[in-house]
RNA sequence: GUGCCUGUAGCUCAGUUGGUUAGAGCGCCUGGUUGUGGUCCAGGAGGUCGCCGGUUCAAAUCCGGUCAGGCACCCCA
Protein backbone atom coordinates (compact mmCIF):
# COMPACT_ATOMS: atom_id res chain seq x y z
CA UNK A 1 0.00 0.00 0.00
CA UNK A 2 0.96 3.26 -0.74
CA UNK A 3 1.60 5.21 2.54
CA UNK A 4 1.84 9.15 1.54
CA UNK A 5 -0.68 11.09 2.02
CA UNK A 6 -3.48 11.90 -1.01
CA UNK A 7 -2.17 14.36 -3.42
CA UNK A 8 -3.09 17.94 -2.04
CA UNK A 9 -3.70 16.92 1.28
CA UNK A 10 -1.17 17.07 4.04
CA UNK A 11 -0.10 15.64 7.62
CA UNK A 12 -0.07 18.20 10.32
CA UNK A 13 2.07 17.28 13.31
CA UNK A 14 2.43 19.39 16.18
CA UNK A 15 4.67 22.15 14.96
CA UNK A 16 2.12 22.69 12.34
CA UNK A 17 -0.34 22.35 14.52
CA UNK A 18 0.97 24.83 16.55
CA UNK A 19 1.01 27.66 13.85
CA UNK A 20 -3.03 26.67 12.77
CA UNK A 21 -4.16 27.04 16.19
CA UNK A 22 -2.12 30.30 16.03
CA UNK A 23 -4.12 31.69 13.34
CA UNK A 24 -7.45 30.15 14.44
CA UNK A 25 -7.00 31.14 18.16
CA UNK A 26 -6.21 34.85 17.65
CA UNK A 27 -9.28 34.87 14.99
CA UNK A 28 -11.27 33.26 17.26
CA UNK A 29 -10.61 36.03 20.47
CA UNK A 30 -10.70 38.49 18.23
CA UNK A 31 -14.09 37.40 16.70
CA UNK A 32 -15.68 36.86 20.66
CA UNK A 33 -14.75 40.21 21.39
CA UNK A 34 -16.61 41.51 18.07
CA UNK A 35 -19.82 38.85 19.28
CA UNK A 36 -19.07 36.06 16.77
CA UNK A 37 -19.64 33.19 18.70
CA UNK A 38 -18.18 29.91 17.11
CA UNK A 39 -20.28 27.40 15.97
CA UNK A 40 -19.58 24.58 13.44
CA UNK A 41 -21.99 22.84 10.93
CA UNK A 42 -21.18 19.30 9.56
CA UNK A 43 -18.30 18.67 6.87
CA UNK A 44 -20.40 17.14 4.45
CA UNK A 45 -23.69 18.15 3.31
CA UNK A 46 -26.44 17.15 0.48
CA UNK A 47 -25.06 18.23 -2.93
CA UNK A 48 -27.96 20.67 -3.46
CA UNK A 49 -26.62 23.11 -0.44
CA UNK A 50 -23.62 23.71 -2.16
CA UNK A 51 -25.07 23.05 -6.33
CA UNK A 52 -28.04 25.43 -5.73
CA UNK A 53 -26.51 28.62 -3.82
CA UNK A 54 -22.58 28.86 -5.53
CA UNK A 55 -23.60 29.29 -9.14
CA UNK A 56 -23.93 26.55 -11.90
CA UNK A 57 -20.65 28.45 -13.74
CA UNK A 58 -19.20 28.84 -10.97
CA UNK A 59 -15.78 26.97 -11.14
CA UNK A 60 -15.93 25.39 -7.26
CA UNK A 61 -18.93 23.86 -8.45
CA UNK A 62 -18.72 22.51 -12.14
CA UNK A 63 -14.93 20.99 -11.40
CA UNK A 64 -13.69 21.40 -7.97
CA UNK A 65 -16.54 19.51 -5.58
CA UNK A 66 -15.97 16.37 -3.81
CA UNK A 67 -19.35 14.81 -4.33
CA UNK A 68 -20.21 11.03 -4.12
CA UNK A 69 -23.75 9.13 -3.12
CA UNK A 70 -23.58 7.65 0.62
CA UNK A 71 -25.00 3.94 0.81
CA UNK A 72 -28.15 5.54 1.10
CA UNK A 73 -27.74 6.98 -2.20
CA UNK A 74 -27.78 10.48 -0.73
CA UNK A 75 -26.09 12.78 -3.00
CA UNK A 76 -23.47 14.08 -0.54
CA UNK A 77 -20.70 16.71 -0.72
CA UNK A 78 -17.38 17.69 1.42
CA UNK A 79 -18.02 21.24 1.62
CA UNK A 80 -15.98 23.36 -0.57
CA UNK A 81 -16.94 26.70 1.58
CA UNK A 82 -18.68 27.31 4.64
CA UNK A 83 -21.08 29.87 3.92
CA UNK A 84 -23.85 28.00 2.73
CA UNK A 85 -23.55 25.51 5.29
CA UNK A 86 -24.07 28.16 7.77
CA UNK A 87 -26.77 29.75 6.03
CA UNK A 88 -28.31 26.09 5.60
CA UNK A 89 -28.21 25.80 9.23
CA UNK A 90 -29.55 29.38 10.25
CA UNK A 91 -32.49 28.48 8.51
CA UNK A 92 -33.03 25.03 9.83
CA UNK A 93 -32.67 25.97 13.17
CA UNK A 94 -35.52 28.83 11.86
CA UNK A 95 -33.37 31.61 13.82
CA UNK A 96 -35.09 34.21 11.57
CA UNK A 97 -36.52 35.93 15.07
CA UNK A 98 -32.93 36.47 16.94
CA UNK A 99 -31.38 38.62 13.86
CA UNK A 100 -29.04 39.58 13.94
CA UNK A 101 -26.91 36.84 14.54
CA UNK A 102 -23.21 36.69 14.25
CA UNK A 103 -20.94 33.31 13.60
CA UNK A 104 -17.56 32.22 13.41
CA UNK A 105 -15.97 29.23 12.56
CA UNK A 106 -12.70 27.32 11.51
CA UNK A 107 -12.19 24.11 10.10
CA UNK A 108 -11.33 22.14 7.01
CA UNK A 109 -12.47 22.88 3.33
CA UNK A 110 -12.10 20.10 0.43
CA UNK A 111 -11.76 21.21 -3.43
CA UNK A 112 -10.39 19.40 -6.31
CA UNK A 113 -8.01 21.83 -7.86
CA UNK A 114 -4.18 21.68 -9.16
CA UNK A 115 -2.06 21.76 -5.37
CA UNK A 116 0.12 24.37 -5.70
CA UNK A 117 1.76 26.39 -2.94
CA UNK A 118 -1.12 27.70 -0.77
CA UNK A 119 -3.35 25.85 -2.50
CA UNK A 120 -4.24 22.19 -1.52
CA UNK A 121 -7.41 19.93 -2.02
CA UNK A 122 -7.88 20.23 1.70
CA UNK A 123 -7.09 23.01 3.27
CA UNK A 124 -8.71 25.22 6.19
CA UNK A 125 -10.55 28.20 7.08
CA UNK A 126 -11.69 30.43 9.27
CA UNK A 127 -14.59 32.40 8.81
CA UNK A 128 -17.66 34.81 10.20
CA UNK A 129 -21.11 35.52 8.94
CA UNK A 130 -23.50 38.11 10.45
CA UNK A 131 -27.05 37.46 9.49
CA UNK A 132 -30.42 39.87 9.32
CA UNK A 133 -28.00 43.59 9.02
CA UNK A 134 -29.03 45.08 5.79
CA UNK A 135 -27.42 48.43 6.20
CA UNK A 136 -23.37 49.06 5.38
CA UNK A 137 -22.53 49.39 9.02
CA UNK A 138 -22.71 45.14 8.78
CA UNK A 139 -20.21 45.40 5.74
CA UNK A 140 -17.61 47.85 7.51
CA UNK A 141 -18.11 45.54 10.91
CA UNK A 142 -16.69 42.38 9.22
CA UNK A 143 -14.42 43.87 7.62
CA UNK A 144 -12.72 45.37 10.49
CA UNK A 145 -12.98 42.30 12.22
CA UNK A 146 -10.83 41.05 9.39
CA UNK A 147 -8.25 44.26 9.76
CA UNK A 148 -8.54 43.36 13.35
CA UNK A 149 -7.13 39.86 13.13
CA UNK A 150 -4.79 40.47 10.46
CA UNK A 151 -3.62 42.93 13.08
CA UNK A 152 -3.87 40.41 15.95
CA UNK A 153 -1.11 38.11 13.27
CA UNK A 154 1.14 41.19 13.42
CA UNK A 155 0.49 41.22 9.43
CA UNK A 156 -1.95 43.94 8.69
CA UNK A 157 1.09 46.01 7.86
CA UNK A 158 1.79 43.65 4.98
CA UNK A 159 -1.53 43.25 2.79
CA UNK A 160 -3.72 45.74 1.20
CA UNK A 161 -7.35 45.94 1.52
CA UNK A 162 -9.39 45.44 -2.07
CA UNK A 163 -12.77 46.66 -2.44
CA UNK A 164 -15.21 47.27 -4.85
CA UNK A 165 -19.41 47.04 -5.56
CA UNK A 166 -20.66 44.20 -7.40
CA UNK A 167 -24.03 46.49 -7.08
CA UNK A 168 -27.58 45.03 -6.48
CA UNK A 169 -29.23 42.79 -9.03
CA UNK A 170 -30.57 44.79 -11.36
CA UNK A 171 -26.89 47.14 -11.72
CA UNK A 172 -25.43 43.81 -12.08
CA UNK A 173 -27.66 42.49 -14.73
CA UNK A 174 -28.23 45.66 -16.55
CA UNK A 175 -23.84 45.92 -16.32
CA UNK A 176 -23.58 41.94 -17.65
CA UNK A 177 -26.00 43.15 -20.79
CA UNK A 178 -23.87 46.16 -21.87
CA UNK A 179 -20.58 43.79 -20.85
CA UNK A 180 -21.53 40.87 -23.14
CA UNK A 181 -22.92 43.61 -26.02
CA UNK A 182 -19.80 45.67 -25.98
CA UNK A 183 -17.30 42.66 -25.96
CA UNK A 184 -19.52 40.10 -28.65
CA UNK A 185 -18.65 43.46 -30.96
CA UNK A 186 -14.88 42.80 -30.71
CA UNK A 187 -15.61 38.50 -30.17
CA UNK A 188 -13.02 37.25 -32.67
CA UNK A 189 -10.00 39.47 -31.40
CA UNK A 190 -11.01 37.91 -27.78
CA UNK A 191 -8.68 35.24 -26.17
CA UNK A 192 -10.09 31.65 -26.43
CA UNK A 193 -10.34 31.42 -22.50
CA UNK A 194 -12.76 34.82 -22.75
CA UNK A 195 -14.74 33.69 -26.06
CA UNK A 196 -16.24 31.07 -23.44
CA UNK A 197 -16.15 33.82 -20.50
CA UNK A 198 -18.68 35.41 -22.64
CA UNK A 199 -21.51 33.39 -22.27
CA UNK A 200 -20.25 31.96 -19.08
CA UNK A 201 -19.75 34.94 -16.77
CA UNK A 202 -18.85 38.24 -18.99
CA UNK A 203 -17.23 39.83 -16.07
CA UNK A 204 -14.45 37.09 -16.01
CA UNK A 205 -13.44 38.78 -18.87
CA UNK A 206 -12.53 42.38 -17.41
CA UNK A 207 -9.60 40.72 -15.15
CA UNK A 208 -8.34 38.84 -17.88
CA UNK A 209 -4.30 38.62 -17.78
CA UNK A 210 -4.23 38.40 -21.85
CA UNK A 211 -2.25 41.38 -23.55
CA UNK A 212 -5.03 41.29 -26.66
CA UNK A 213 -7.82 41.02 -23.58
CA UNK A 214 -6.68 44.09 -21.68
CA UNK A 215 -6.49 46.47 -24.69
CA UNK A 216 -10.33 45.54 -25.37
CA UNK A 217 -10.93 45.74 -22.11
CA UNK A 218 -9.68 49.51 -21.44
CA UNK A 219 -12.97 50.31 -23.75
CA UNK A 220 -15.11 48.50 -22.04
CA UNK A 221 -18.05 49.91 -20.29
CA UNK A 222 -18.07 51.15 -16.64
CA UNK A 223 -19.81 49.59 -13.98
CA UNK A 224 -20.33 52.94 -12.06
CA UNK A 225 -22.71 53.56 -15.01
CA UNK A 226 -25.17 51.15 -14.49
CA UNK A 227 -24.89 51.06 -10.72
CA UNK A 228 -28.07 52.11 -9.40
CA UNK A 229 -28.40 54.94 -7.16
CA UNK A 230 -29.04 52.87 -4.18
CA UNK A 231 -26.39 50.59 -4.79
CA UNK A 232 -23.82 53.50 -5.08
CA UNK A 233 -24.97 54.88 -1.84
CA UNK A 234 -24.55 51.81 0.03
CA UNK A 235 -21.51 51.70 -1.17
CA UNK A 236 -20.23 55.53 -1.00
CA UNK A 237 -21.30 54.64 3.46
CA UNK A 238 -19.37 51.93 3.39
CA UNK A 239 -16.30 53.69 2.19
CA UNK A 240 -17.03 56.06 4.67
CA UNK A 241 -17.68 53.22 7.45
CA UNK A 242 -14.20 52.45 7.20
CA UNK A 243 -12.96 56.04 6.50
CA UNK A 244 -14.66 57.07 9.77
CA UNK A 245 -12.70 53.68 11.38
CA UNK A 246 -9.26 54.47 9.56
CA UNK A 247 -8.99 51.22 7.42
CA UNK A 248 -7.34 51.71 4.41
CA UNK A 249 -8.09 49.94 1.09
CA UNK A 250 -7.77 50.44 -2.63
CA UNK A 251 -10.58 50.64 -4.75
CA UNK A 252 -10.36 47.53 -7.40
CA UNK A 253 -13.18 47.76 -9.90
CA UNK A 254 -12.22 44.39 -11.17
CA UNK A 255 -12.26 42.52 -8.38
CA UNK A 256 -14.94 40.03 -8.92
CA UNK A 257 -16.15 37.17 -6.79
CA UNK A 258 -15.87 33.40 -7.92
CA UNK A 259 -19.36 32.87 -6.08
CA UNK A 260 -22.40 33.84 -7.26
CA UNK A 261 -24.38 34.65 -4.12
CA UNK A 262 -22.43 37.78 -3.32
CA UNK A 263 -24.04 41.51 -4.38
CA UNK A 264 -22.33 44.69 -3.33
CA UNK A 265 -19.69 44.75 -1.10
CA UNK A 266 -16.75 42.37 -2.44
CA UNK A 267 -13.44 42.64 -0.48
CA UNK A 268 -10.21 40.78 -0.46
CA UNK A 269 -6.95 41.52 1.89
CA UNK A 270 -4.19 40.71 -0.21
CA UNK A 271 -0.55 39.99 -0.10
CA UNK A 272 2.86 40.21 -2.54
CA UNK A 273 4.48 37.64 0.48
CA UNK A 274 3.30 34.75 -0.82
CA UNK A 275 3.22 34.67 -4.39
CA UNK A 276 0.23 33.78 -6.83
CA UNK A 277 -2.02 32.93 -3.98
CA UNK A 278 -1.81 36.33 -2.24
CA UNK A 279 -5.65 35.93 -1.17
CA UNK A 280 -5.32 35.63 2.65
CA UNK A 281 -8.97 36.86 3.32
CA UNK A 282 -11.67 37.20 1.12
CA UNK A 283 -15.47 38.01 1.69
CA UNK A 284 -18.52 40.29 0.71
CA UNK A 285 -22.53 40.69 0.69
CA UNK A 286 -24.75 37.54 0.30
CA UNK A 287 -28.51 39.43 0.48
CA UNK A 288 -29.79 36.96 -1.57
CA UNK A 289 -28.31 33.15 -0.62
CA UNK A 290 -30.87 32.29 2.38
CA UNK A 291 -33.79 33.05 -0.02
CA UNK A 292 -32.34 31.20 -3.19
CA UNK A 293 -32.01 27.96 0.08
CA UNK A 294 -35.66 28.35 0.48
CA UNK A 295 -35.11 30.30 4.00
CA UNK A 296 -37.10 33.71 4.32
CA UNK A 297 -35.56 36.72 2.80
CA UNK A 298 -32.01 37.48 5.23
CA UNK A 299 -29.34 39.67 4.34
CA UNK A 300 -25.66 38.66 5.14
CA UNK A 301 -22.25 39.37 4.76
CA UNK A 302 -19.19 37.92 5.64
CA UNK A 303 -15.33 36.84 4.54
CA UNK A 304 -13.31 33.64 4.77
CA UNK A 305 -9.34 33.25 5.38
CA UNK A 306 -6.98 30.22 4.23
CA UNK A 307 -5.41 29.01 7.29
CA UNK A 308 -2.59 27.71 5.85
CA UNK A 309 -1.85 31.07 4.00
CA UNK A 310 -1.88 33.09 7.04
CA UNK A 311 0.21 30.71 9.24
CA UNK A 312 2.72 31.12 5.94
CA UNK A 313 2.56 35.19 6.32
CA UNK A 314 2.69 34.70 10.15
CA UNK A 315 5.82 32.56 10.15
CA UNK A 316 7.08 36.15 8.26
CA UNK A 317 5.90 38.36 11.02
CA UNK A 318 5.86 36.59 13.89
CA UNK A 319 8.29 34.36 16.17
CA UNK A 320 7.83 30.93 15.53
CA UNK A 321 5.16 29.33 17.93
CA UNK A 322 7.78 27.68 20.50
CA UNK A 323 5.92 24.34 22.39
CA UNK A 324 5.65 25.37 26.13
CA UNK A 325 9.07 24.98 28.18
CA UNK A 326 8.87 21.14 30.24
CA UNK A 327 10.54 20.83 33.20
CA UNK A 328 12.26 17.67 32.45
CA UNK A 329 12.40 14.61 35.05
CA UNK A 330 15.48 12.24 35.53
CA UNK A 331 15.35 9.51 37.27
CA UNK A 332 18.41 7.25 38.00
CA UNK A 333 17.16 3.71 39.17
CA UNK A 334 13.62 1.86 39.25
CA UNK A 335 13.04 3.24 42.97
CA UNK A 336 13.53 7.25 41.46
CA UNK A 337 11.42 6.44 38.70
CA UNK A 338 8.84 5.22 40.74
CA UNK A 339 9.06 8.25 42.65
CA UNK A 340 9.52 10.50 39.75
CA UNK A 341 6.35 9.40 37.87
CA UNK A 342 4.81 10.43 41.37
CA UNK A 343 5.85 14.07 40.98
CA UNK A 344 5.05 13.69 37.44
CA UNK A 345 1.34 13.62 38.10
CA UNK A 346 1.39 16.15 40.74
CA UNK A 347 3.60 18.56 38.61
CA UNK A 348 1.09 18.12 35.69
CA UNK A 349 -2.53 18.19 37.97
CA UNK A 350 -0.70 21.83 39.37
CA UNK A 351 -0.58 22.99 35.66
CA UNK A 352 3.30 23.08 35.31
CA UNK A 353 4.49 20.72 31.80
CA UNK A 354 6.42 18.28 32.71
CA UNK A 355 8.44 15.64 30.94
CA UNK A 356 9.42 11.77 31.57
CA UNK A 357 11.43 9.94 28.79
CA UNK A 358 10.79 6.68 30.26
CA UNK A 359 13.91 5.26 29.40
CA UNK A 360 17.65 5.50 29.49
CA UNK A 361 20.87 6.70 31.48
CA UNK A 362 21.40 10.19 32.92
CA UNK A 363 23.47 11.46 29.65
CA UNK A 364 20.47 10.59 28.01
CA UNK A 365 17.68 11.31 29.76
CA UNK A 366 19.30 14.83 29.88
CA UNK A 367 20.41 15.00 26.34
CA UNK A 368 16.42 14.62 25.98
CA UNK A 369 15.62 17.68 28.53
CA UNK A 370 18.12 19.67 26.15
CA UNK A 371 16.34 18.95 23.06
CA UNK A 372 12.90 19.90 24.72
CA UNK A 373 13.72 22.69 25.13
CA UNK A 374 13.31 22.23 29.74
CA UNK A 375 14.49 25.13 31.58
CA UNK A 376 14.91 22.57 34.66
CA UNK A 377 15.81 18.98 35.03
CA UNK A 378 15.06 17.52 38.28
CA UNK A 379 17.91 14.78 39.13
CA UNK A 380 16.50 11.50 41.58
CA UNK A 381 18.75 8.81 42.90
CA UNK A 382 19.71 6.98 45.45
CA UNK A 383 21.88 9.69 47.06
CA UNK A 384 18.75 11.87 46.81
CA UNK A 385 16.16 9.51 47.69
CA UNK A 386 17.92 8.83 50.91
CA UNK A 387 18.62 12.57 51.72
CA UNK A 388 14.69 13.00 50.92
CA UNK A 389 15.38 15.80 48.11
CA UNK A 390 15.95 16.00 44.72
CA UNK A 391 18.86 18.20 42.66
CA UNK A 392 17.53 20.94 40.46
CA UNK A 393 19.68 21.78 37.97
CA UNK A 394 18.76 24.72 35.98
CA UNK A 395 19.30 24.09 32.44
CA UNK A 396 20.86 27.33 31.23
CA UNK A 397 23.60 28.48 33.88
CA UNK A 398 24.21 24.74 35.09
CA UNK A 399 23.53 25.93 38.53
CA UNK A 400 22.49 22.54 40.81
CA UNK A 401 20.18 22.86 43.69
CA UNK A 402 18.88 20.47 46.23
CA UNK A 403 15.40 20.73 47.22
CA UNK A 404 13.19 18.83 49.45
CA UNK A 405 10.55 16.51 47.54
CA UNK A 406 7.93 18.13 48.97
CA UNK A 407 8.92 21.33 48.50
CA UNK A 408 9.46 20.75 44.22
CA UNK A 409 6.00 21.46 43.24
CA UNK A 410 6.11 24.81 44.95
CA UNK A 411 9.69 25.57 43.67
CA UNK A 412 9.12 24.79 39.95
CA UNK A 413 5.35 26.58 40.03
CA UNK A 414 6.63 29.79 39.57
CA UNK A 415 8.46 28.76 36.20
CA UNK A 416 6.81 27.71 33.19
C1' G B 1 -7.52 21.24 -16.80
C1' U B 2 -2.87 23.68 -19.71
C1' G B 3 2.46 25.14 -20.00
C1' C B 4 7.46 25.34 -17.89
C1' C B 5 11.02 23.66 -14.08
C1' U B 6 12.56 20.07 -10.39
C1' G B 7 12.99 14.97 -7.94
C1' U B 8 20.26 11.88 -5.02
C1' A B 9 20.82 9.89 3.02
C1' G B 10 15.75 11.99 8.07
C1' C B 11 16.79 17.59 6.24
C1' U B 12 19.55 21.12 2.81
C1' C B 13 22.30 20.06 -1.32
C1' A B 14 27.24 18.46 -4.42
C1' G B 15 28.04 14.60 -8.10
C1' U B 16 33.05 16.16 -14.19
C1' U B 17 32.43 14.36 -21.66
C1' G B 18 27.65 8.18 -19.33
C1' G B 19 32.94 4.54 -16.62
C1' U B 20 35.26 0.87 -10.38
C1' U B 21 33.01 0.62 -3.45
C1' A B 22 27.52 7.76 -4.92
C1' G B 23 29.80 12.46 -1.35
C1' A B 24 29.38 16.99 2.18
C1' G B 25 27.01 19.84 6.09
C1' C B 26 23.15 19.42 9.63
C1' G B 27 20.50 15.65 12.29
C1' C B 28 20.84 10.54 14.45
C1' C B 29 23.87 6.58 17.19
C1' U B 30 28.47 5.21 20.11
C1' G B 31 32.74 6.64 22.90
C1' G B 32 35.82 10.53 25.42
C1' U B 33 32.33 11.18 31.51
C1' U B 34 30.13 4.21 37.38
C1' G B 35 25.02 9.90 38.23
C1' U B 36 24.83 15.22 34.02
C1' G B 37 22.50 17.97 28.52
C1' G B 38 23.54 22.03 25.35
C1' U B 39 29.76 23.36 23.44
C1' C B 40 34.30 20.42 21.91
C1' C B 41 36.99 15.85 20.04
C1' A B 42 36.97 10.77 17.84
C1' G B 43 34.27 7.01 15.51
C1' G B 44 29.70 4.85 13.32
C1' A B 45 24.98 3.82 11.08
C1' G B 46 21.97 5.52 7.19
C1' G B 47 20.79 5.82 -0.07
C1' U B 48 16.06 0.31 -4.75
C1' C B 49 19.77 8.03 -6.99
C1' G B 50 10.89 9.18 -6.94
C1' C B 51 8.78 4.89 -9.82
C1' C B 52 8.38 1.97 -14.62
C1' G B 53 10.46 1.10 -19.22
C1' G B 54 14.14 2.15 -23.23
C1' U B 55 19.21 3.30 -25.49
C1' U B 56 24.26 1.43 -24.26
C1' C B 57 29.59 -3.12 -23.08
C1' A B 58 28.23 0.37 -19.03
C1' A B 59 22.90 5.04 -16.68
C1' A B 60 22.21 9.09 -10.63
C1' U B 61 23.89 11.12 -15.57
C1' C B 62 20.82 10.24 -22.15
C1' C B 63 15.40 9.22 -23.98
C1' G B 64 10.03 8.08 -23.08
C1' G B 65 6.15 7.41 -19.68
C1' U B 66 4.27 7.93 -14.79
C1' C B 67 3.82 9.87 -9.78
C1' A B 68 4.96 13.94 -6.64
C1' G B 69 6.52 19.01 -5.66
C1' G B 70 7.50 24.16 -7.33
C1' C B 71 6.25 28.34 -10.65
C1' A B 72 2.79 30.60 -14.07
C1' C B 73 -2.15 30.32 -16.32
C1' C B 74 -6.90 29.29 -14.30
C1' C B 75 -9.39 29.75 -9.80
C1' C B 76 -9.73 31.27 -5.02
C1' A B 77 -8.99 31.20 1.09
Amino acid sequence: MSVRPVRGTVDLFPEDMRRHRRVAETARGIAECYGYGEMQTPIFEFTDVFARTLGDVSDVVTKEMYTFSDRGGEQITLRPENTAGVARAYISAKLQNALPLKYFYAGPMFRYERPQKGRQRQFHQIGVELFGVPGPAGDVEVIALAAEVLRGLNMLDRTTLRLNTLGDAASRDAYRAALVDYFSGHRAALSEESQERLSRNPLRILDSKDADDRKIVAGAPSFDAYLSSEAADFFAAVRQGLDDLGIAYERDPLLVRGLDYYCHTAFEFVTEALGAQGTVIGGGRYDGLVGIMGGPETPGVGWAGGIERLAMLADQTMPPADAPRPVALAPIGEAAERRLLQLAFALRSAGIPTDIGYSGNLKRRMARAAKLNAHTAVILGDDELAKGVATVRDMATGEQTDVPLDALAARLGGRA
